[in-house]
Order: C-alpha cells, then structure tokens, then sequence
DNA sequence: CAAAGTTATGTAACTGGTTACATACTGTCT
DNA sequence: AGACAGTATGTAACCAGTTACATAACTTTG
C-alpha cells in the first residue's frame, strides 16, 4: 500500500494520459477550449485540478518568445520619488498582465550596463530606465536588441527611445520664476549629485541660461534629508545673503526646511524654500512645503501604458509629456526687503 | 546581392553551424570551456559574438527547472518602510544572482492570492509575503507547490514558513514603556487599518495586555501622512487629556507631529509623541522623532539572504528575529503635571 | 446515396537549450 | 606493438509545452 509517489510535478503528457487524450486535446482545453467537446473539456479540467497541473511557464515562454516580464532600473528604490513612481508603474503593469522585475543602479552607468543584461539573461520583452544619459555599451545593447524601452523623468521628443517624462528645463524655470516674483534675488540653488544624473543637469543648464537678473549660487549634496540639511549649513556659511533656496527634490527641501528652523530661522519670513516632485508628505509640512508637482504617480501609471503597449501589440509609444505645476504653499513668501 | 537576413536570433544550432561544430561543444562553451580545447573554444566564442548569441532563459528554464527569479508580495510600495524594505532586499538577491518582482497586493488577501499565482505562473522560485495572516487557499498553494517562501515584519518562530522580523509586542512594549517612564498616563494609541494587518493587530494585543495602570484610547487611520493629522484631530477633540501619542508607524508620527504643532502645541513640552520603524528621516524632523527603530534595512538584506539560500541551495532558513531598538530623540520628555 | 463540409481529436514536428552516451583521436605504459 | 587511459567532440534523446497537418466521425446538401 505504500503510495511512494515521486510527487514530481505533472506535466501535459501526464494530464493527456489520465484523461486518456492526446496533448494536442490538453493544450487547447487550455487555450482554446471553444474548440473541445464539452464533455471532453471538463473530463479534462477534472484532471487538471486533481492532479495540481500548472503549465511551466518556461516551455510556454519557449514557444511564444513571451515571458510577460518587464524590467525597472531606477537609482534606487529607497526615495520617496521611485517608490511612489514604481508603485504605479506596477499597477498598471499588472493590469496588462505584465510583471514588474526592479533592479537599483545606483546611478551608476556600469550597474545599469550590467543589470540590463541580467534583465535580459531572464527574458524581459521590455524596460524602463531613469533619463536620456546612458552608456554607449547600453544604447548598442539596446538597438541590436530592439528592445522596447521607455525613459522617464525626461520629456525630449525625438529621443533614441521614447520618453515620459516633464520638461526639467520648464518645471525648474517655474520654480525660479516663483521666487523671482516674490523679489527673491540672491537664490541657493540646492540640487543632487550631478554625476551620471542628466535630470540634474538639464536643470542646472536652463537655470544658467535664465534672463532673469538674479544671483545664483550652487550647493550639490545627495538627495536624502541629511543633504538638504548640510546644504543649508553651507549656504548660511558662505551665502548668508541668499532669502530663496530652491531645491531640485522635496526631500532636499524638507531637509532644507528642517534645518533652516533648527538654525532658528522663520520660513517663510526670513527665507522662502521651495522642493520640486510634489510628494504628498510636503503638504503637511509646516509650513507647507511650496513646490513643483511633477506628477510622478502618474509617471509611473503613463509608462505602464506605454510600455505595455509596445511589448503586448508592437506599437511604439509617443512620447508623453507630463504638466509641471507650481504648487504655492506656506514656505514661500515675499523676500524681506533687503537693508 | 541582396542580403535580405530576417534577422532572426541566433540559436545554439546556428552558432555550431556557422563554427562548424555541433550543438554539444558550443554548449560546453558556456557552461563548461575548460572541457573545450583552446583553439575550437577560441572559435565558437567569437562566432557566439559575431553572431550576437544570447542563450534563452525559457530554453534553459525549461532544462534546469530554475527561472532564478523571486516575487515579493507588499501591501505597497508607495510607502517609506516597504521601498526601504525592498531597497534591501533586491541589492542583496542580486548578489545571489536572483531577480525580484514586485507586487501591491494592496493589504487584499484575495489580490494577494492572485498575485502569488501570476508570480508562480512566471515561474518564480520564492516569495516574500507580509506578516503571517493569509488566506486559506493562499497557504495551500504555498504548501502543495512546496515554495520557498519567507514571512516579513512578523517574528514567530514556529510559523508555516520561516519570519524575518522584529516582535512586535515586544517593540510596542518598549514604546509604551518609554511613555510611561516619563510620567505619561493618557495615552493615545495611533495606529494603521487593522483589517488584514496582522502586524497592527499583534501591537494592540500586546498594548492591551500591558499590566501598566495607563489609560488608552485608540485611533485607527490608514499609514499616511494624512491619517496622523486627522489621527490628532480626533485626539485633540475627544481626548484632549492625552499627553502621549504612540504611533505605530513613522509616517502616522510624522502627520501627528504636523498637526500637533500646527493646533500650537509644543513638542515635547505639551505633548509627547513617537513613532515606531525608525526610517532615516525621523532624526531630521523638529524636533526629532522618538521611535523604535526596527531595522527594515537589515530585514531586507536577511530576508535576500534566507530566501537565497533555500531557493539556491535548498536550506530552509531559520527564522531570523530583529532587534527593535528605543532611539530617544526630542519628541519625547517628561509629562506635564496635570492639573 | 455520394460528395462536400464541419467538428473533434490525434500524431508528430517544432521551440532552444542540456546532457548521457558513443566515438574518435592522442599519448603512455608494458 | 597492443592495451589502456584521457581528452575532445559528436549524436540524439530529453525537457514541457504549442501547433500544422492528418484523420476520423458526423452532418448537410444536391
């Protein structure tokens, strides 16, 4: 009575054989079953139930050239930006039946060449990848792969592969605008790392070239809150006479904030600060966190769409440009009049 | 002249034809050259590069029976703990060579069963699930696929699969305690959805227990930013004796913290308040948050670690419990005399 | 009632790798 | 010189599905 049952997993031909069809029959209960007889059908799907059957998904893959599997590489996972950002990425995702494989670079062009490939090695039909910078060793990997490919945080039509993302050059000219209004000039510009970061430096570059008769100065620090703070300290050092900081992440912003208050300065009365990105959280700062929406959830929800679109029916995707929007809040006011 | 390719991908029988050797020996190339002599090595290596041969992942699943992919089911991703988390957890599995997918299961047991079965349909070799309350059929998957699967922000050793997490009676304790040390006897208990969130539910039946001669009252909104000012509005007006808020989660202590400040209390001098996880931001806020850190970093990097080796080497891991730790920062002092 | 059409099912080739086994060649030892 | 070991390579089966084509049974039509 012993029922030593290797318990392998059943597979087709062991389904076929208790039902007492061929595989051929199985196969189209599967996929096509309007084309089984009913009584037939369920005698097999009878036996697929009891018998736990679960097609492998690596012969389907090896016949369609489909593993419905789509790769993410992003700097890191570990920013309010990215998570919120993959969150809808993966929504959407999943809706088109598509798995959301993430994998952090670090912003680093060598780990973004080498996860690529890994992404590849495990059959991704598509990517997603943080701006337009990349190494040459990518771009030709990609090419000769054909690989669809979509870059977000960066609106440029006419790219090499289609982008989703805000006008950086636009959003960040808003945010100047913003406090130039106000009568700020003397600004600290407080961005991330520029280093393999080409968001920053489109931003930096339309910051330079602004018509506007203002004094710039620049603090580069990473983006998390401890940068936001250190910047400050810096700017309070060196450029005491700056009233507007404007930064290029909220979380360098609440940094900002944080320290500012710290070093027992009134916000927005002493010096106005402003973020860019639009996290939910800067609105219940105090005061409220001035910033510029970039709509990132909805990033994530637009290159689902499009990626999705271009892997499931072969259609290249538009570019899709995504509104930058000033949100005006408590932490930015008029300049004091300078003495 | 026309050299109309179709432009198909190369396969392992192009590459033996064009190198004039048989399927086996370009095989032995990649996975075992020092079998190939030198010269034939040589050869079959640059054809594999002329031609631009990748291995497909399907052909070698379908051999090896190993995707060298694993699925992580969380509530989110769009929340600070879990991109931490997940931040972990991916650097240190792509150290063991495994690709993570992600995906929301929304706190949804019914997404989440769906979810674990599109995972298993990819073929993915080990799961990571959120705390040790699932559904019924969700278990039996899990048992009859016979998965690797690892349980997060739950200790219980002893559980259906092994737990990667802090205990969180045990941290909620430790939390309460702290408030009661400084003279706090009103306490307000704020806290995320208990449905379908074990982790909540084990911190209320821990802080039920409590043999401390505290008065509590309890006030449940969902984990944003949002729901700690609410959470305060709610305290503010029905429980205005409260003189310690206990947070559940860093966020909730953030939103409380705003709008405490903004309805012009002092803190810590009118009100005391902490949160719990011990995300990097906390220290920056003014002032500084009291809350336990829970190492979620770290319960990443253990939880690649465990899941790793039982998908890689078949060990099932032990359960793996994290310490909580108090960090006292400035949101937390002495109570108040009442009146 | 035979020809044609429809429907259900089976056979076997095919996808792209891995690998057990067979074979051919080279060198060493007695 | 012949037996033997060791190395390099090839042949073909195999993994678990899909699918083109063949076939059989049954229905419809002239």
């Amino acid at each position: 009575m012993n029922n030593a049952e290797p318990s392998k997993r059943a597979n087709l031909r062991d389904v076929a054989k208790a039902a007492g069809v061929s595989v051929a029959t199985v196969s189209r209960v599967m996929n096509t079953p309007q084309q089984v007889a009913e009584t037939t059908r369920e005698r097999v799907q009878q036996v697929i139930e009891d018998l736990r059957f679960r097609p492998s998904a690596a012969a389907r893959a090896i016949n369609s050239g489909r593993t419905r599997i789509v790769g993410a590489l992003t700097p890191t996972m570990d920013n309010a930006i990215f998570a919120r950002f993959l969150d809808g990425l993966e929504g959407k995702l999943a809706a088109a039946d598509l798995s959301l494989v993430v994998s952090a670079t670090d912003d680093d062009p060598i780990v973004e060449l080498r996860k690529a490939k890994e992404l590849l090695n495990i059959g991704a039909e598509g990517l997603v990848v943080s701006g337009v910078t990349h190494s040459p060793e990518f771009l030709s990997l990609i090419e000769r792969e054909r690989l669809p490919i979509v870059a977000i945080s960066y609106a440029q039509p006419g790219f090499t592969f289609p982008t989703v993302g805000y006008d950086n050059a636009e959003a960040v000219t808003m945010a100047l605008s913003h406090l130039f209004d106000l009568g700020h000039r003397d600004i600290a510009i407080i961005h991330g790392l520029t280093l393999n970061n080409d968001r920053t430096r489109a931003r930096l570059e339309a910051i330079a070239e602004t018509a506007l008769p203002v004094r710039l100065s620049y603090f580069e620090e990473p983006i998390d809150v401890e940068g936001g703070c250190r910047a400050v300290q810096r700017v309070r050092q060196s450029h005491p006479e700056c009233t507007g900081y404007l930064c290029f992440s909220d979380v360098l912003a609440m940094g900002a904030l944080f320290e500012a208050q710290r070093q027992g300065l009134s916000i927005p009365r002493d010096v106005s600060i402003m973020g860019m990105e639009g996290l939910p959280l800067t609105e219940h700062l105090s005061p409220s966190l001035t910033t510029i929406d970039l709509s990132v959830y909805e990033m994530g929800v637009a290159t689902a769409e499009a990626l999705a679109r271009w892997v499931n029916e072969g259609v290249r995707p538009a570019d899709h440009r995504l509104p930058a929007r000033l949100i005006k809040r408590g932490s930015t006011d008029r300049a004091r009049v300078q003495p």
